[in-house]
DNA sequence: CCGTTAATTCGTTAAATGACGAACTGTAAC
DNA sequence: GTTACAGTTCGTCATTTAACGAATTAACGG
């Protein structure tokens, strides 16, 4: 109860379950995920914190980056299907298909130069 | 995405996951469910509206009561299955285990009995 | 019609949440 | 070492949320 319930609130906040649908595609260092929300570098992680207290999203470090993707293994049997079946409705909503749009030119960006930019905000 | 996130913030208090899984067995009258959260009329009032703005559970009038029960219809084409999925993670902990229980005497009781003794406190 | 009763709506309060900037931590590059 | 930089932690503020009791609505029973 308390775990499903964790992973629940952790669901039930649009700019998460944003970040968690981008990392579907594959792992993400913080700042294009902040690049993508659109929040202060603070807010992001703070945001990150949470999904990965609830063991939703897995990091590791590399040098100065780090990297988040999609937990490997989830806290409560199901979850990983109940999230696919979620993902499904989500991912034709107008927000998904712009931010995919979004993720693809800030994946193709450099990673410093992106940076940079976030920073100098 | 509005529809998906609605439901996820509906989901995501225990009260209401309470309810909702308390209404798997079938429908219930308002009053059990007071009865079973054990909380102000009018916060279950709120819970259950809140569950029903997201098109969750269905109400029914008969005479004086109202008896709420699962959608038949959900908002989003996964949620059954999602929610089958929460369900089954959650059936065994020991909160819900104990409603469960609770449950079957409150349901055992007469309706009657049960209102005027909750009006009571 | 009038009181009783089941449930909801409304107004208030305390706690939780999401956002930010400032300060801190740790790594790389000089 | 010092500087620069990526990310986190901390403190603050505004907003949202969950809870309650009081007032309201709607249905039944005398």
């Amino acid at each position: 109860m308390r775990d499903v319930l964790e992973c629940l609130k952790a669901l039930a906040d649009e700019n998460r379950l944003r970040a968690l649908v981008a990392l579907r595609g594959g792992e993400l260092c913080v700042c294009r995920l902040i690049a993508l929300l659109d929040l202060a570098p603070s807010t992001v992680s703070k945001h990150l914190s949470i999904l990965r207290s609830a063991r939703l999203v897995d990091s590791r470090k590399e040098g100065r980056w780090i990297y988040y993707r999609l937990a490997t293994a989830f806290r409560t049997p199901s979850m990983r299907r109940a999230l696919d079946l979620l993902f499904r409705d989500v991912r034709n909503s107008s927000r998904i298909v712009e931010d995919r749009k979004r993720l693809k030119r800030i994946c193709s960006e450099d990673m410093e130069t992106l940076c940079r930019r976030i920073l100098c905000k």
